[in-house]
DNA sequence: GCCGTTTTCGGCCCGACTGTTTTCAGTCG
């Protein structure tokens, strides 16, 4: 969360639209509440300030009526109108929304013919009965809800993106057995490498849909959602959805546009097509009735007056206006990658030794690597006494020489920032090394202040060169400690240290917002992965999706430099 | 409720699947 004014105002918006569905109200006044709130929160700046000043900017989507409840709520803290709307109609009761097969209408309706308010009200209804004529719910309907109540009960929640995508590739693989199959490709947030992701999206390239379709059912499932003439919708045991798009191959480098999302971004490049006289589907782009010949996605972004962007900035979040002015980021790629710099090994917590780490390195082309154990005072992590730390400089030493011309090797260490700000090891062993992470281990439920301070001043030790994941999140399990990474990444920029964006999947810390937000500042962006065991390795993919979806570029990595051009760096002046 | 500028009114992305519908509403992608 960037701005927790902006959030706030965001979140009230989107309640006021959730309400006015709930009502019935028009369509498209619901869509400016939920415009408003997705153009707030991607702004760069806190709106409480915006609006202090004397000549306040425009804000897309924010007309007057908007800018009048902003302001209520910057001088209130609150908003009257969501009040009012709150005392006609229950929040707990539209935000079951969530619930799949139930939406507005069949929620509005419960609630004005039987009074639902809670969960339990609706469940007491559905199980109760097994038709409710009067609301035109029949038996097929009653199912389907308890359905997906039972879903909802069990915790229906987003997946990490390093455990959908070897299931996603996984499925690819089953579905390329299939017979008449000619293509298969990942789509929706997976192919943009979102940190989570909701479902699968996954797009087949075939002739014959009737029998691709059946033998789509016939993977493993607990339950086949929907299966029609051009989709089907399977729900895995681990209560995993996956959604199979079919196409003919005339439609499919459309298809996959349409398929890879984000929605948002879907609709602004479909209004930029009607504008153009054109119509854009999953089927193609249109002129009239005329299909305009789009082989690949890029012929259709450039048909639009584009050029092509890339999966993983498609989130309307700039991406299209960029590409306007001709300033779309020529983002990070994983060949750009030319080494790893936070690497674990079995002197701490990692499970490779000291040679088998480096190997692994030459095997993936990396020009350089670096042994960055933990330090001291990371006890659980087996961390190195200053001792043990020097015995590891000696083996490196002697790896050195025996992978010279090979691979550079870095001898490092990941420090913890104790408490009070200090670094575990002092000046005169930091020296001593040829690559120095700091990091939080400990204390995260200190101030957002302090946080910071401990994270400025290892930004300042003249002998560290990259702040390791620097928020401490972790996805599902662990909320970030507070950071003002503004300030933070200010500091990083000035002084020579770059920050993390750790691959790990639970991680992904920076994550993208953070990292576009650190790149705008000025400060460098390493992309490691932290690795403790031999697949770890692999996870830099994930890191480099997150560095492109924060606008990344090789010219703003430290790991993308040439060996000299690093040491260079590493010397921080 | 927002937006544009051959528009200050009339659009606002577009389509698939399901159930209960006899022609479409609701939900979802
Ligand atoms: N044009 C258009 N496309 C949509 C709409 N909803 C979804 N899509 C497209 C873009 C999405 O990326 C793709 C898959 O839909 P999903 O609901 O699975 O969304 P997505 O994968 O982006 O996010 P997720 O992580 O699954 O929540 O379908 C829509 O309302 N309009
Ligand atoms: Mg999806
Ligand atoms: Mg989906
Ligand atoms: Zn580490």
């Amino acid at each position: 969360m960037k701005f927790q004014d902006n959030e706030k105002i965001a979140s009230i918006f989107e309640t006021i639209a959730d309400a006015l569905e709930f009502l019935n109200e028009n369509a498209f006044k619901i869509r400016a509440y939920r415009n408003a709130a997705e153009s707030i929160r991607n702004l760069n700046e806190s709106i409480t300030e915006i609006y202090s000043k004397p000549n306040p900017k425009k804000i897309e989507g924010v007309g007057k009526d908007l800018e009048q409840k902003i302001k209520e709520y910057i001088q209130t803290q609150k908003v009257a109108y969501l009040d009012e709307l709150l005392e006609k109609v229950p929040y707990t009761l539209f935000r079951l929304k969530d619930i799949r097969g139930l939406g507005p209408r069949t929620l509005y309706k419960m609630f004005e013919k039987y009074r639902v308010r809670t969960l339990e009200d609706i469940k007491k209804l559905v199980f109760e009965n097994d038709e409710l004529k009067d609301i035109s719910l029949l038996e097929k309907s009653i199912k389907k809800i308890r359905e997906g109540i039972q879903l909802y009960e069990e915790g229906q929640s987003r997946f990490p993106l390093g455990v959908a995508y070897p299931i996603a590739k996984d499925l690819v693989d089953r579905v390329y057995k299939i017979d008449n199959v000619k293509k298969v490709e990942i789509a929706g947030s997976v192919r943009r490498g979102k940190e989570t992701v909701g479902d699968l999206d996954i797009l087949i390239c075939t002739k014959d849909f009737n029998s691709v379709s059946k033998a789509l059912a016939n993977l493993e499932h607990k339950q086949i959602i929907a299966m029609g003439d051009t989709k089907v919708s399977l729900l895995l045991s681990n209560n995993m959805q996956v959604d199979f798009r079919l196409v003919n191959e005339d439609s499919f480098a459309s298809a996959l546009q349409y398929f890879s999302g984000s929605k948002e971004h879907n609709v602004r490049l479909r209004d930029i097509a009607i504008k153009k006289g054109f119509k854009l589907n999953e089927y193609g782009l249109f002129e009239k009735d005329k299909k305009i010949e789009t082989k690949t996605e890029e012929d259709i972004y450039n048909a639009l007056g584009l050029c092509y962007i890339k999966p993983t900035l498609r989130e309307n979040k700039g991406e299209i206006e960029a590409c306007l002015a001709n300033k779309l980021p020529n983002v990070v790629e994983l060949g750009d990658i030319k080494g790893d710099l936070h690497v674990h090994t079995n002197y701490s917590d990692g499970l490779m030794s000291l040679e088998e780490v480096i190997q692994e390195a030459i095997k993936r082309n990396y020009d350089y690597i670096a042994i960055t154990d933990h330090s001291v005072s990371s006890y659980v992590a087996n961390g190195l006494s200053v001792e043990r730390l020097y015995d590891q400089l000696n083996e490196i030493d002697k790896l050195k020489d025996k992978y010279k011309g090979k691979i550079h090797i870095l001898a490092g260490s990941e420090v913890d920032i104790k408490q009070n700000g200090e670094l575990d090891f002092n000046d005169n062993v930091l020296k001593d090394l040829d690559i120095v992470i700091a990091s939080i281990h400990q204390g995260f439920a200190n101030s957002k202040e302090i946080n910071t301070k401990r994270i400025i001043s290892a930004i300042e030790n003249p002998y560290v060169n990259i702040i390791a994941h620097p928020t401490g999140r972790l996805i599902g399990q662990r909320a970030p400690y507070e950071i003002d990474i503004q300030k933070i990444a200010e500091y990083a920029a000035k002084h020579k240290t770059a920050l993390e964006i750790n691959s790990f999947y639970l991680r992904l810390d920076l994550n993208d917002e953070h990292a576009r937000l650190a790149k705008n500042a000025g400060a460098k962006i390493c992309i490691n992965t932290d690795t403790h065991t031999k697949e770890n390795l692999d996870y830099m993919i994930y890191g480099v999706l997150t560095a492109q979806r924060g606008w990344i570029e090789k010219s703003d990595c430290l790991n993308t430099l040439n060996y000299s051009q690093l040491k260079q760096f590493l010397k921080k002046h």
